[in-house]
DNA sequence: AATTATTTTTAGTCTTGCCTAAAATATTTT
DNA sequence: AAAATATTTTAGGCAAGACTAAAAATAATT
């Protein structure tokens, strides 16, 4: 059974690191859970003792597959609970957030099962992230960037880099919502920022806009 | 904010409450909540702090309207997620307390509230008891034992005194399910177990078990 | 390659929540 | 009402998880 505090910081692990063969920094655990990097090399060392990841000092942490699996399952949870959120409750795709920080730690096996089965076995949260299956299973998809496409192509928005609330309010406002096609129509020289059509509207978006939405070619 | 066990105790207090001008005493929090009597002081003084509690030095306590409000909440969230278990989950009536005590500590009225809704607006949860509002009111039915009653008397199954895991599979194994109309047929003079008719069978059960089955009389 | 800057670890402290053992208070018994 | 018993509080300690400040190791710069 672990605190949770030692499963934040194995999620935090698990959402850091981009190489599996490059530790993560006890620097950058740090500043993921608003701690400080003294209080993570302790964690660091606890985790280690169980064999959750591999540690080395002054050289960050990688997950050992015990780790990984861990991790993998607190995601799952955490990406199960965002969909009942929005799927059952009313919650809006950027409420959800802090909610799943608390259910994500629920200890229940049976209880993450069936709620699998209650929402009839999603396979990605409502940011459009994909969930792990029980064996801590993970499909990930290749993740092109709306600002990736060239003129002319159309995307199928199918997530977000960025889930902040602010950010997932802006795009709500503007209407652009998850599942929805985007069609680059034209860059503009000055700004980068780009022309594209939405349904039967046109809007702009700034680059920094684009480069935070994920999308699928079509 | 509080923590699970600022919680926990103010919970234990309000279920050890049967006069609200009685002080609840400290053994019986500790006992209740599997923990010493020396601590469960430390938190009283803390509780009493926050003016959750009137607490005088070796004479209990006493919750306050805000801390029977905020034991009402918590009750409130631990009975509506054990009907989203049972009724949404498939989870056995036997199964759920253990989940609902973790269940009961996620802080989001949203959350609890839309929950309510989901389910419905239920009144009690699995084991018969009711489940107070969202303003902390309560509804208390006057909690008659089948052992009180007379020979020829017939009685609804509306809950249950002891709702361990071992007694309500027991129940389970018996059929004598919540809701069922259970009649008293003949009192054993030995023993006191008393002969009852339920549904087009006949049963006989312990004095114990009969005091520990709540109806209401028909 | 030496110096400077950055990162990470260590050392020491604090709070929360628990514990045991001893002291203080309340209750029951004789 | 005094003695014996039971309950509750105090005192002192311990582990977890956080912190700050100082020391050590690594990385970057000149």
């Amino acid at each position: 059974m672990l605190t949770f505090s030692e499963e934040n910081h194995l999620k935090s692990i698990f959402h850091l690191s981009s190489d599996p063969e490059l530790g993560v920094s006890t620097n950058s655990i740090a500043d993921n859970l608003n701690t400080k990097a003294s209080s993570v090399t302790e964690m660091l060392k606890k985790l280690s003792d169980k064999n959750l990841i591999i540690y080395k000092k002054y050289h960050g942490a990688q997950l050992t597959e015990k780790g990984r699996k861990t991790a993998l399952n607190i995601i799952r949870k955490h990406r199960l609970w965002e969909v009942f959120l929005v799927d059952k409750l009313n919650f809006k795709w950027d409420e959800v957030h802090e909610i799943a920080e608390q259910l994500e730690h629920i200890q229940s096996k049976k209880l993450t099962n069936e709620l699998d089965k209650f929402l009839n076995f999603p396979t990605k949260d409502p940011h459009g992230d994909p969930i792990p299956n029980p064996a801590g299973f993970i499909k990930f998809t290749p993740k092109l960037k709306l600002s990736d496409l060239n003129i002319g192509e159309t995307g199928k928005f199918i997530g977000v880099k960025d889930s902040s609330s602010t950010f997932l309010k802006y795009l709500d406002k503007r209407q652009i919502s998850l599942g929805c096609n985007i069609k680059v129509l034209h860059q503009e020289e000055f700004d980068q920022s780009l022309h594209v059509g939405l349904d039967d509207t046109n809007l702009t978006i700034s680059i920094k806009t684009a480069s935070n939405l994920y999308i699928t070619k079509i």
